[in-house]
DNA sequence: GTTATGTTATAATCTTTATATAACAAAAAA
DNA sequence: TTTTTTGTTATATAAAGATTATAACATAAC
């Protein structure tokens, strides 16, 4: 799976590498206990150091997205705690539909908008 | 309106006051043409520098959530751009919705996370 | 005239981000 | 066994962002 970084865009590089492969998970270009490569692979893939790979990869062992192990590197091992999903996911609406209803977005508007992007997700 | 701020959060003081602002007028606590607190009066009220206060103004005006005037201060003043307002939520969501993808949220669970969300607002 | 407004400028300090080397123990591969 | 690769940790440095601190300006309100 290819990852881009662009590095004019506001948005720190290791944020950048860790909403691409939670996208790729989404996608099913990554599977469940799929391995990802090494931090120094990725590092030299995207050309950018090793630390801001480990950083990326300890974000998403953090979310419970992979699994850091010396044997098989960082492999896609989803931590499925529901609710706790369920009220990070709610926090993080709460900000993005406060400015939509600023906007006079509907409820049904963001209906539409879920719908287009499990389209192109799932 | 009460704003409070959490310095150990690791938010941007000026973005938690950008989204308390934007919170307060989801839930109708602000309404369109009222005015906020000068830059140091709603500094001294929070307990931060003007210039952070300043700095979160800025962000609403380029939101197109305020306009700022020398006569009457920080007016909520909502640009209704509504194909901008959906691109910029469509895009936030993409980001919100891979994670919950990788942990098994439906759709579903979805509809009723923002079903919860409209109801705290409205 | 005085006050309050947004705005701009400059500077200092702190935190975050990203890179660069280096080293370590553990496991895999040769 | 030796070599390589793994994640991990430790420093160090440079750049960028965030926060505070003063100060000043033109404009409008009082």
């Amino acid at each position: 799976m290819l990852i881009k970084v662009d590095f004019n865009s506001e948005e720190a590089i290791y944020m950048q590498v860790r909403n691409q492969i939670i996208m790729g998970i989404a996608t099913s270009q990554i599977h469940e206990g799929d391995s990802l490569p090494s931090v120094r692979q990725m590092a030299d893939i995207i050309g950018i150091n090793m630390h801001t790979v480990n950083k990326a990869y300890a974000v998403l062992r953090e979310e419970g997205i992979i699994q850091l192990d010396r044997r098989r590197g960082a492999v896609v091992a989803i931590d499925m705690n529901r609710l706790q999903a369920l009220a990070d996911m709610k926090a993080q609406l709460r900000a993005v539909l406060a400015k939509g209803i600023c906007k006079n977005i509907t409820k049904e508007d963001v209906y539409g908008l879920v719908d287009e992007i499990f389209e192109e997700y799932c």
